[in-house]
DNA sequence: CCTGAAATTGCCGCTAA
DNA sequence: TTAGCGGCAATTTCAGG
């Protein structure tokens, strides 16, 4: 399981469910039933699948940061400077221990990685910039770019 | 209301009570309660306190691109010609249109937008890039990565 | 459609300013 | 004393079979 394959099918009603979920992740079964055209207990079967298949990864609460302390946000392209696996791993270790990298990914171009980075202040972006992020194991330039705006929210997939 | 003010005031047991909501959005508030050590009215409570601040925006499911036929991500960096407020706002309006743009911020530093996009396939980017973003309004100048990997998964922010 | 569990609300008691 | 917070209990709604 777990890995799961690609593409488990998914009809128009599988598609209107995880508009509405994505929407609304704390909908009763019952009333997202209806929004969809089924009722409660194929509606609920289709969840636990697309649960299962890893379509849903999880369901979460989204917390704004700047409600929660942590004004400042950014994304920072990092370039290693070896690309051996045990640098790498290195890195992706330390990476995933800093909680104030709310997301990672590896990326193609001259730069290897983007971090999206929350901080409470400049003070502390400042800290984790040169102090954390400078001497993680290979870590070799860093290119940091402050949001100024967020003018899509936290999206949702078109499916 | 909406707009609300920065920080209401977060004790301990809100924090617990984000964190797990952040982890798993669907937790009964029964057993959320109990992990927080509190019960479930007051639990109750303070969740709706942190939704009305807007410190908790929404719940959503967490749907994995690339298992709903989206297995190309990209962000792109975007510059516009001009920064006047009716080239900004259409410029706006025309990415709060394209689904495939899963979110958006504007940055400080060189490149004036950064923008996340999904697609089905490299034909499906290219037509993105091409054909659409290019052709917004006031759009001067792109630059696309593609995700090669996401070493972190949709992050909590860390209250 | 039915049964047990969860969400929600009213009401009361405790504590601190 | 009052505002704020937590808990119990009753009611309504939901999940899951």
């Amino acid at each position: 399981m777990s890995k799961a394959n690609s593409a488990p099918e998914l009809d128009a009603a599988d598609r209107r469910i995880l508009r509405v979920l994505q929407r609304d992740g704390r909908i009763a079964v019952t009333q997202l039933a209806e929004e969809v055209g089924l009722s409660a207990t194929p509606c609920l079967r289709r969840i636990r699948r697309l649960e299962e298949a890893g379509v849903i990864a999880r369901y979460a609460a989204l917390v704004d940061p700047k409600r929660v302390g942590l004004p400042i946000q950014a994304f920072v392209q990092v370039a290693l400077s070896s690309h051996a696996e045990e640098v790498a791993e290195a890195f992706h270790k330390a990476i995933a221990a800093r909680e104030e990298v709310l997301a990672a990914w590896a990326m193609s171009g001259d730069m290897d990685y983007l971090l999206h980075v929350v901080a409470a202040d400049f003070d502390a972006y400042a800290e984790f910039a040169l102090k954390a992020l400078l001497r993680m194991p290979g870590v070799k330039e860093t290119r940091s770019s402050f949001v100024l705006t967020a003018l899509k929210p936290p999206g949702a997939v078109p499916v």
